[in-house]
DNA sequence: GGCTATTTTTACATCGTTGGAACAACGTTG
DNA sequence: CAACGTTGTTCCAACGATGTAAAAATAGCC
């Protein structure tokens, strides 16, 4: 059996609440005391039951993340950045997939009680703003990623709209002219930011904003965005450059490209969004969006805390960590 | 504040544990009570208080996973499964990450007292079998991946001797002759049983085992393999075709090949291991080793839950999912 | 109706911890 | 030396749930 508090008092031959004290390091405990508990804990190997110390202290230590897939990369590298930053503060985090269904999210979101986690980030899909239950009594939500969903939550992204127009300016600069969008998902609200920034940089620089050249898909994965590129490329004029919502749709892409028997980036540019790992090492290596994902998860973790600590109803707040372009081969010849 | 189970029992005007009761389906409650209890359950909108009730009944409802990193594909897919296959039994999962460093494992092994969690399923990268702690009074683990790690515990994973056999055998039958490895790691037992197939394979024909084009790495990374590749390709005697220890060193040497002016498979064949996602979309796409990642995670989750359920000290188990052999481009021209 | 047998409900203790009040020991002070 | 403020310790209740056992309600039978 475990050992507990009441073990190590008898074997120290004081109270079990003078043991609590010294564990947490309650000031005023006489040193021969102190003493004494400390080897015996030393002893026995003591370590709290975190349950019944959260259930003393309404606390749980417990952070809640939700994603689509953690298979889908950059999921995975959020994820191991957000434990990280979770962990500075004491917080061991849960990982709850809901493969972007509104049914799974909306499951997940509200079986999100105070007892099971102190708090929650949620990386929604397909979620709308009346799936979120009402903010009484209830745990501190922060809001992840893309998303046009309105409703009053602490929320932490970089500015959607802007960095796919700095990607499509990117294309726009290089010369390119009829520029290809994959990703658009038009019943959801998830890609309509970035969406709304590509056609902003088409509008800035003069472009014709071409709707045959938006290619929706279903799912961000690297077999939608091959199936994207391939539609484009069948259609009577095909597009010079394209600029995927995210990198594996790039991935998807450069197969489709490459089997095509075209190269990028002289036939085809390809810009992604992400940057994640595996974009810097695809052939050819992929220009990308790279939001600042360190400073994302920890403002995250940030946010729960501050939320946790201060009072009960400061206004939503909202975070844009920073993001770059990062110029690779698939846009520009080395 | 939640709702606890005596305001349900106030509002339904029954005993506390009456609720309790129906909550937990015990069969003798009077329809009429039931009725009512349900009744006020749903319009309380009742959740059980986790911590409170594995206080009583001595579960957490929580499962530990230790992986290295979550960013590496590998972990990220086979997190997602685990996650997917503790669901169905009702447990949450908690993902501790190591950086695969000695330290960090061992004291996250150390944590993982019986308050914390049920079990854990661990994937440990350079753990020695002292570092583990007596099983005396210690939550059931189950051991993930390969490892040579002598400890009498249960564990999970296919036969990596086996498996590299297989692959290496692939490149001799495709009439390769200087077969190169990157990935083995002397330091560590890590890579050791991988190492074996590889010498196996080249001993079964006849082929000189040439330690000069085992190229060691200090983490499976992309970059890692891109830097073994370059060493390899510096040689007198470059290799006819290499066996990367896993897909992302694979993914590195297939960039470092393309740098160089070669091609895969024409000039050098490629064979990874663990097909993630990731190695069906590379340029050339890879072949590698493809175990059964369902059944890897679904034998963990069953192996710690049947280890809860049964009797205490049953011998240790070993479960050794299938694997295949995955043929794509990088070693045969498609 | 009275008695037993069965079903249904309740009161109480308990899991391991911590907050708060009560209490004991102590050196100071008037 | 009695009263006092400090300091250190203990006792008790509580967090929310469930197991146990006893109490209550109901049914069945002579």
């Amino acid at each position: 059996m475990a050992v507990t508090l009441k073990d190590v008092a008898t074997l120290a031959g004081v109270s079990v609440k003078t043991v609590s004290n010294v564990v947490n390091g309650y000031a005023f405990v006489k040193p021969e005391n102190r003493r004494r508990v400390e080897e015996a804990l030393a002893a026995t190997g003591y370590r709290p039951n975190v349950g019944a110390r959260n259930l003393r202290r309404g606390r749980t230590g417990f952070l809640a993340l939700m994603v689509p897939e953690l298979s889908i990369p950059y999921f995975g590298e959020m994820a191991g950045l957000v434990i990280t930053a979770a962990q500075r503060r004491g917080w061991s985090v849960l990982i709850e997939q809901t493969q972007g269904t509104r049914d799974r999210e909306r499951a997940t979101v509200d079986s999100l009680g105070p007892h099971l986690v102190d708090g929650a980030l949620v990386h929604p899909e397909a979620l709308e703003a009346d799936d979120f239950p009402d903010a009484e009594g209830k745990i501190p939500l922060v809001l992840l990623g893309e998303h046009a969903v309105d409703v009053a939550l602490d929320r932490v992204a970089i500015d959607n709209v802007q960095a796919a127009h700095v990607a499509v300016s990117h294309l726009v600069s290089l010369g390119r002219r009829r520029i290809a969008a994959i990703g658009a998902n038009p019943k959801r609200g998830t890609s309509s930011l970035r969406l709304a920034g590509y056609r902003a940089a088409l509008a800035d620089a003069g472009l014709p904003s071409a709707d045959s050249l938006v290619e929706p898909v279903a799912k961000y994965h690297r077999a939608e965005g091959a199936a994207a590129m391939k539609r484009l490329l069948a259609k009577e004029e095909p597009p010079d450059a394209v600029f995927c919502f995210n990198d594996l749709l790039a991935v998807g892409a450069l197969r489709s490209v490459a089997e095509h028997g075209l190269r990028v980036p002289d036939d085809i540019a390809i810009v992604g969004f992400d940057n994640t790992e595996e974009s810097a090492f695809s052939l050819p290596a992929l220009t990308t969006i790279s939001p600042d994902k360190v400073a994302i998860a920890e403002a995250a973790i940030d946010l729960i805390h501050s939320r946790l600590a201060g009072t009960e109803s400061a206004a939503p707040r909202s975070v844009q960590p920073p993001f770059s372009l990062e110029i690779r081969e698939s846009t520009v010849v080395s």
